[in-house]
DNA sequence: AAAAAATCAGGGGTTTCCCCTTGTATGATT
DNA sequence: AATCATACAAGGGGAAACCCCTGATTTTTT
């Protein structure tokens, strides 16, 4: 098992690597950009790389994309400060081995890594619990959704509050009122203030 | 030599602890957050204390005036992403002994930790340089903003409300929704609701 | 000493969001 | 024909969040 691991911060790098290394996991080499990474890994072709997503000039994700394409078998798992859906949609796409959140890191990379050596894919559960709604329907809740829902929502996005969207499609604020609580119902959101806002802001485009 | 690190990002933590034992000096203890670290700091009077600045509650800066307040002689070393100068100055005036950038700390925090053991004070090369760069740059909406508002529109970008700000910085929500209305009137936004919200998402970052 | 920043309080007004319910139309299922 | 499901429309009610204002104290900065 050898693994590289690529982050533009020296300290979250170091943190990285002891992490995994505590873990009993033999580190190939480290680098501090995408670049090297990339290169790092045709040249050495390691088992695993674990990549920051936050980096200068190729990002973790461009890296991603660039080893699929180039059909090479290392397993990437993916690291991230902030949860978001887009990225960890596309990171799906590009068929990533594990995605985790920097914040509880700690608790889930050595979990992580043992799925991944077995050829299981891992994925943070604090994302999954924003996923649930969002996983059952394949990659798009918003297929779920109806037509006027849709259009709802892609004003919630540009942050329109329910009476312009309203007057934008000539409806009562009560009827757009209503088609935000039937979305809510449909992504089964929690009851929060603005849950819907917070929600499209994520995952929509 | 005891050192006390604390951070609230688990990587970082773990990097910045791998970096100092790998000089040769010990750990006595690390935390996440800086309501510990200034019981630590009361608790074991370490030597040296590297803090992060970003922490939730009690940050860095805070813990470094309680501790000169206190009077108490465990030296502070600050870790900082971003440079800025507000938070520089203020440092010099707590008496801090270090200073030093994320990005390029790996390379000084070895002699930094040389330095301060000596009792001198260590400051970023790389700040100084970026100092100059930073006092032409007025045509940013938010430097004209107090260090306090900018925290809190910094957590406005994150979509927490006034409650959870408060909550988070341990103030009154009656002093977040202060703070709030004078930023709308420092940067002249229209008397919409939301309207933080709204400019935040665009402006910031 | 004066100005600015930070903290908090009380009270008021408005908006927005969300929930629950009702109603209609349509089209599919039984 | 009757039932069922769904989309769509709209209303009432309530809680929460936001914004505003005045005023006050304390700390920090100048």
């Amino acid at each position: 098992m050898n693994i590289l691991i690529a982050d533009d911060h020296p300290f979250t790098l170091q943190g990285t690597k002891s992490f995994v290394e505590s873990y009993g996991y033999k580190v190939l080499d480290t680098c501090s950009n995408g670049v090297s990474a990339l290169n790092l890994i045709k040249l050495h072709s390691p088992d695993i790389a674990i990549l920051d997503i936050n980096m200068p000039g190729l990002d973790g994700l461009d890296v991603t994309k660039k080893v699929q394409e180039s059909k090479l078998k290392t397993k990437i798992i993916l690291l991230t400060m902030h949860k978001e859906m887009t990225i960890y949609k596309k990171a799906k796409e590009y068929g990533i081995y594990g995605f985790i959140l920097k914040e509880h890191a700690q608790s889930e990379l050595e979990k992580c890594l043992q799925e991944v050596k077995k050829g299981n894919r891992y994925v943070s559960l604090f994302l999954e619990e924003d996923l649930i709604s969002d996983n059952p329907n394949e990659n798009n809740a918003l297929s779920k959704l109806t037509l006027s829902e849709r259009k709802i929502i892609e004003l919630i996005t540009q942050q329109k509050t329910s009476k312009q969207i309203a007057e934008l499609l000539f409806l009562s604020e009560k009827t757009v009122e209503g088609h935000r609580s039937n979305i809510i119902e449909k992504l089964g959101l929690p009851k929060e203030k603005n849950v819907l806002l917070k929600w499209a802001i994520q995952n929509v485009h």
